[in-house]
RNA sequence: CGCGGGGUGGAGCAGCCCGGUAGCUCGUCGGGCUCAUAACCCGAAGGUCGUUGGUUCAAAUCCAGCCCCCGCAA
C-alpha cells in the first residue's frame, strides 16, 4: 500500500505519522516555506518537518498545475493519496491518478461546514458537536462523496484550539481505518445532501473585534471560535486594544451594555443581554494575565473603571 | 535587515528623558475593628531592578553587546 500524503499544517501532522506507522507513504506534499512570523524568516511547513525527520521525500511545489509536476506525481506511482489541509485544489487527473483515488481528511460533519475554516464556524454557530468526515476527493471543494464520520462534542469551554488538537487525533485515527477499508474493497460511499450543506469561509483579521452590542452567548461563542487565531479584541473608546484570550458566559451579575466592570471577584462585560466574564486578557506589547492582575495593574496607574468598548 | 512594546519583591504596574532615599494597586502573614465580610484600620515578611561589560564618587536610571517574552504585519 503505497500512499502519498498532502497536508501542510499542524493539523495533518498526526494523520502523517499514523500513515507512516500503518502503511508505506512514500512521498509528501506540503506547500513551498516561505517567510512567516517576527523577522519574516522562511519558516518549513509543520508537515514537512515532520516528513524529513521521518526520512519521506518531501515535494514543495508551488502549483500542482505546473508544467512537469503531474508527470512526476505520476511517476511516484502511488496507490493512494491522502489530503489533510494542503492548501491547493487537486484538479481532475490528479483526482483520478491513483488505483484507490484521492481521499480528504475534513474536519466537521459534512455536508455541514464545507470550505477553510470548519472548526472554527461550528463553534461560532453554537454547534454542540462537530467531527471529522472522510471522503472521496471530487473536483468541487468539500462535495465528494463520505467514506466514514465520527462526532464528537462541543462542550462551553471547547476553542478552536481544543477541537483542533482533538479532531487532529480523531482524524488520524478515521483515515486509518478508511484506508484499510478501502484496501479490503469494503467501503462505501454516501453522497451528501446538498440541501444541508453550509459554508465555512476564510477566517479574517476583521472578525477578531468584539461587538458589545451582540448577546453575550454569541460574543462567548465567538471568543471561542477565534481562539488563538485571530484571536478577539476589545477596542476601547480610548483606542486601547485589549485582547480576550479566555472568558465564559458569567452569571448572576449586571453591567451596563459595552462597559468593562467589576463585579463581586469577576471581570464582565456587559452585552446587549447578559455578561461574558473575562478571564484572561493580553494588551498589546504584553503578556496574557488573568484579568485580575489587569484590573490590579489599571489601579496602580489611576485609571478608573468602568472602561468603555467602542461600538462597532 | 518588515514595524513596534516589554523584562523592577508572588501578580499587575510606576520610577528611566532630568543618575544619588525601592513607590502604587493587589496577594501573603500577624494584629485590630465589626453580628459579619471579598469592606475598613495598623504592622510585617519578601526584590542580585533579565544578563554581561562600559562611563561615573555614585547606575533600575546613561552607553554597548547578549538572552528571553509579546503586539502588529505576513
Amino acid at each position: 500500500m503505497k500512499i502519498v500524503f498532502m497536508g501542510t499544517p499542524e493539523f495533518s501532522v498526526s494523520a502523517l505519522q499514523k500513515l507512516h506507522d500503518e502503511f508505506e507513504v512514500i512521498a509528501v506534499y506540503t506547500q513551498p516555506d516561505k517567510p512567516v512570523g517576527r523577522g519574516l524568516e522562511v519558516k518549513a511547513s509543520p508537515v514537512k518537518r515532520v516528513a524529513q525527520t521521518l526520512g519521506i521525500p518531501v515535494f514543495q511545489p508551488k502549483k500542482l498545475t505546473e508544467a512537469g509536476e503531474f508527470e512526476k506525481l505520476q511517476a511516484i506511482g502511488a496507490d493512494i493519496i491522502v489530503v489533510a489541509a494542503y492548501g491547493q485544489i487537486l484538479k481532475k487527473n490528479v483526482l483520478e491518478l491513483p488505483r484507490l483515488g484521492c481521499v480528504n481528511i475534513h474536519s466537521s460533519l459534512l455536508p455541514r461546514w464545507r470550505g477553510a475554516a470548519p472548526i472554527q464556524w461550528a463553534i461560532m454557530s453554537g454547534d454542540h458537536e462537530t467531527g471529522i468526515t472522510t471522503m472521496k476527493m471530487a473536483e468541487k471543494l468539500d462535495a465528494g462523496d463520505i467514506y466514514l464520520q465520527k462526532k464528537t462534542p462541543i462542550n462551553d469551554m471547547d476553542t478552536a484550539e481544543t477541537m483542533h488538537d482533538r479532531l487532529s487525533v480523531i482524524g488520524s485515527e478515521l483515515i486509518i481505518e478508511t484506508v484499510r477499508a478501502l484496501e479490503s474493497g469494503a467501503l462505501k460511499s454516501q453522497v451528501q445532501d446538498e440541501s444541508l450543506v453550509t459554508y465555512a469561509h476564510k477566517l479574517t483579521k476583521e472578525m477578531e473585534v468584539i461587538n458589545p452590542e451582540l448577546d453575550a452567548k454569541l460574543i462567548d461563542c465567538q471568543i471561542r471560535a477565534l481562539n488563538p487565531w485571530p484571536g478577539t479584541s476589545l477596542i476601547l473608546v480610548s483606542g486601547e486594544r485589549i485582547k480576550v484570550k479566555k472568558a465564559r458566559i458569567a452569571r448572576g451579575v449586571q453591567s451596563q451594555t459595552s462597559e468593562v466592570n467589576v463585579s463581586g471577584d469577576q471581570v464582565v462585560l456587559g452585552c446587549k443581554t447578559g455578561c461574558v466574564e473575562l478571564l484572561e486578557v493580553q494588551l498589546e506589547g504584553k503578556k496574557a494575565m488573568q484579568a485580575s492582575s489587569f484590573i490590579n495593574g489599571l489601579k496602580g496607574q489611576g485609571k478608573h473603571l468602568p472602561l468603555k468598548v467602542k461600538i462597532s
